[in-house]
DNA sequence: ATGAGGCTTCCAGTGAGGGGAAGGTCAAGA
DNA sequence: TCTTGACCTTCCCCTCACTGGAAGCCTCAT
C-alpha cells in the first residue's frame, strides 16, 4: 500500500502519517522506487493511533498505549492508570473552561449590547469597581 | 517603571510583557539606558490584558478588545459580539471534552486494572469486535 | 574592584501537525 | 513515443502564546 491507500483506509492525512514516522510511531518498508511500502499492521497501528489521539490522548501517551498494546505480558492496570490520568486532565480542562464560561456568561448576559459606548464586560476586564 | 516592577504587579511575566510588545499590543517608553520605562498606563492595560487571557480570549481578540476599549465611541454590540462568539467556542470545546470524558470514561470503567493482560480500552483502541 | 541581580537582544523549542515548493515516479491516453 | 496528470519524495517555514537559555550591558552595594 502506499501512503495515499493507507491516508484513505485510516483516514489521517498524509502528513500526519509521515509525521508520525517521523516521531517513530511507525516504521513502514520503503518500496525500491523510495516510496513508503505500508504492510495491514501498520494500517492497524496508524488506526489505533488515530483513536487514542481523538479521544485526546497526547502522542507520549500513544507511544506508552502502542507498547502496551503489543506487549503481550502487559497488566491491564498499566493501561487503566494512564487512561485515569488522561481523564483527570480532561476534567480539569473542562473545569476551567467552564469557570471560563460562566464568568463570560455573566458579563455577557449584563451587557446590553446595543449602539452606547457603555460596556460592563471592558468595565469589568479593565479592572474598573 | 522597569519590567521587573509592572511584571510583579500585573502578575506577568517579563518574557510576557517583552512578547507584548514585539507584537504591538503596548509600546512602553525607553530609558537612556535603553530599559524599558514603564507607565501607568502599560500597567493598565497589561492588567486588562491579563485578564482577558485569563477568559480565553486569543491575543488577536484582545488586540480588537483593546483597540474598542479605547475607543471611547464604541458601541457595546461590538464588544458583546466578540464575547459571544467566545463564548459558544467554549461551549464547543467543552462538548468535546465532553464527549472524550465519556467515552474514555466507560473504557475506564470496563477495564479490571488488574495484573492480567485482558483489558477492555486496549481492544476498543484497536478497533477489534 | 567585585559580585549580585536586573536589564537587553537573539535564538531555539514547545505540540501536533499544515502549507507549499521543487523535483522524482508511474500509468494511461493520443 | 510523448505527454499529461496524479501520486510520491524531501525540505523548510508557519501556526499559538509563550518559555528557556546564552551572551552581554547596567546599576548598586560592599
Amino acid at each position: 500500500m502506499n501512503i495515499g491507500d493507507v491516508s484513505s483506509r485510516s483516514g489521517l492525512p498524509a502528513k500526519t502519517i509521515r509525521y508520525y514516522e517521523d516521531i517513530g510511531l511507525i516504521k513502514p518498508h520503503r518500496s525500491t522506487n523510495g516510496y513508503r511500502c505500508f504492510a495491514e499492521t501498520d494500517l492497524h497501528k496508524l488506526a489505533f493511533l488515530g483513536r487514542a489521539r481523538a479521544l485526546g490522548f497526547t502522542i507520549e501517551d500513544c507511544r506508552t498505549l502502542m507498547a502496551l498494546y503489543e506487549d503481550e505480558s502487559r497488566a491491564s492496570h498499566d493501561v487503566k492508570h494512564l487512561a485515569l490520568e488522561h481523564l483527570a486532565k480532561i476534567e480539569e480542562k473542562i473545569a476551567d473552561l467552564q469557570a471560563m464560561h460562566d464568568t463570560l456568561g455573566e458579563l455577557v448576559s449584563s451587557c446590553a449590547g446595543d449602539s452606547r459606548p457603555d460596556c460592563p464586560i471592558l468595565k469589568d476586564l479593565s479592572g474598573e469597581e
